[in-house]
DNA sequence: ATTAGCACTCGAATTTAGTGAGTGCTAATA
DNA sequence: TATTAGCACTCACTAAATTCGAGTGCTAAT
């Protein structure tokens, strides 16, 4: 940010069009080229000359000698700084497309992920809501038949757990019906933090006899619960990285697609992501700096959406490190600000 | 089959050898290496002459002149045909592995084809058991606060759908009560393909003034079920398509990852699989023979497991032509068998 | 401070020659 | 008659040699 004036006008003018360049084309940039296509009337002889500053300073470097310039990480980290400072881009209409089956959460989480990587050519992901923080809003227990019940967990947000247990001895109709009351009056509008096992121990006292039932009941909860803390997340357009040729060597798609397959890498990237506090929600990861490691070759942009509850969710682009960082902030705020709006007029 | 016996034993040899070796180098072979390899005492140039045979039945064929012969997709399938008649192997003890976290069918699938996956090092996929002719074993409404009920209703297979209904105007509890009442002593047992209109206005009707409930109610068990009808479908282990050189090059390798990325395709190969009547219940699909046109230069190998209730289910092992048959066989038989128990015993 | 000019560098593409595994055919052999 | 040895030929593949050209750094002129 700093560097910004320290670099001078002009230099950075000259940075600007090489970036943008090899973002277009993906082959290292010449001096006549870039003398040719920016408006400020220079050299090729000229252009070198700034190049070889530039070079020095460390925002663009040479494949090889006598090659033309790439940018650097730290190249492309300054340009990604300038376009998030912008001023907030005028929100364009989204494709309705997306609107159709926003019945499901679900559905509407991958039709995203799929409009987004038609949209960008890069590979996409969102994540479901990770219920941190979520508040129980119902519960119910049923007897499906002589041996067994199930257990109805209604979340904020209304994220649907369920369980099935199996009993040992049958359960009557009315210890039923009180176990209900009783889970429900105590359970209701609590956070899933504040269950412990001081309150698991008091409620199997209530409970009396049941206090066994209980016990199995806070155990299926708790699996229920827990299962959604691995969140689902949906991909799309995988396939996309084999449009640029500098992931598409086995080595890279391999590692790329593998991650992707193997949800975990993706988890650990949508924890840290919502672990971040950032004002706009919208982070970029450039080479190194992504918390996945398979992913070094690429840039990972996310963003943010919310649901209330504090339930967060995370949609995530990711491309080369020549990604149309442009477009795709773009895309992306759009996309937030959809799914926001429609979360919140859905509540 | 007939073809068997049409070829002569010593072709038949020789074909057999010719494929084994192709399985394990990738390499198209040549007379020598058979005249060696094989126990036939024969010189490379009588092989020769019954290679010349082969070829010109269709058996092998040469990649260019000058080169050794492969496996023709008729040849495989001889070969396969072979292997399929073969007595039921000895099942030996399948990976504890795949027992441990068994609590949820979803985890144990998943399980399934990850174990598979890395026994075999081809790509899998699972699909959760498809809810044809599946009865309805379970059904209630709740109301989680004044505008909104919640629809829980248990298939056969103890499979749970739920779906949220808004309502305009409340609804009493003893209305949801009567409401219940009839749901589960009208629906319970029957087959969804059992529901049709006629019964559903006669519901209306019996629900008096909350007909226009019930609607919604039938709206809500139609959508939760035909939700299911796309069914999941897990797949594992991917990227060892890049193993093998003949599939991973840009084009192959893109169309398969991209048929296991959108599930629609996998979904075909499913419905077709489980269509298909078989004794044994496993189906090889070679080459052109595969539902799946993004899979045409792959083997596809597939086995039906069995939930009771006429619930089905499909495990699938995607390689290259050049698969290893006999292991990838004996691996799913040794599966399927072993699911079959699992999810018997839990019944 | 900028630019024109020039010698130089070096990766990528193209050409060339060489290698060897494998074939088909023919003639000799058991 | 079935098998085999021998030989000329094919053709993908590899490595070396060659060419090509985009791009550079430097110097001298403007």
């Amino acid at each position: 940010m700093l560097a910004r004036e320290a670099l001078g006008e002009r230099k950075l003018t000259i940075l600007h069009a090489i970036i943008k360049t090899y973002l277009e084309t993906g082959e290292p940039v010449g001096s006549r080229t870039i003398s040719k296509y920016s408006d400020l009337n220079l050299s090729s002889a000229t252009i070198r000359n700034e190049m070889a500053d530039l070079e020095e300073l460390g925002y663009i470097l040479q494949p090889h000698t006598s090659a033309g310039r790439i940018p650097s990480d730290k190249g492309y980290r300054l340009y990604v700084d300038m376009l998030m400072e912008e001023k907030e881009q005028e929100l364009n209409e989204m494709q309705e497309k997306m609107l159709e089956k926003a019945d499901k959460m679900e559905h509407l989480l991958k039709q995203a992920a799929r409009v987004l990587a038609n949209n960008t050519n890069y590979a996409t992901m969102v994540s479901t809501p990770r219920s941190s923080a979520n508040r129980i809003k119902f519960i119910q227990l049923s007897k499906v038949d002589e041996e067994q019940i199930i257990a109805v967990i209604v979340l904020g947000g209304n994220v649907i757990k369920n369980k099935i247990i199996n009993m040992e001895e049958p359960l009557s109709n009315e210890n039923l019906l009180k176990l209900n009351m009783l889970l429900n009056t105590t359970l209701n509008g609590m956070s899933i933090e504040e269950i412990n096992l001081g309150l698991i121990a008091r409620l199997k006292e209530q409970a009396g006899i049941h206090s066994e039932v209980v016990g199995n009941v806070f155990d299926a909860v708790a699996d229920a619960i827990q299962v959604d803390e691995d969140m689902q997340i949906y991909t799309s357009g995988t396939t996309n990285i084999f449009k640029y040729p500098e992931l598409s060597d086995k080595q890279s798609a391999q590692e790329i697609i593998s991650a992707f397959e193997e949800k975990q890498q993706l988890t650990e990237l949508v924890t840290q992501t919502l672990a971040q506090e950032e004002n706009t929600g919208i982070q970029v990861y450039i080479g190194d700096e992504t918390p996945v490691q398979n992913m070094k070759d690429c840039s990972v942009v996310t963003a943010t959406y919310e649901l209330g509850d504090g339930m967060k969710g995370t949609i995530g682009i990711i491309g080369p490190k020549r990604m149309d960082y442009e477009h795709v902030l773009k895309s992306l705020k759009r996309l937030q600000s959809e799914l926001d709006a429609i979360f919140h007029k859905q509540e």
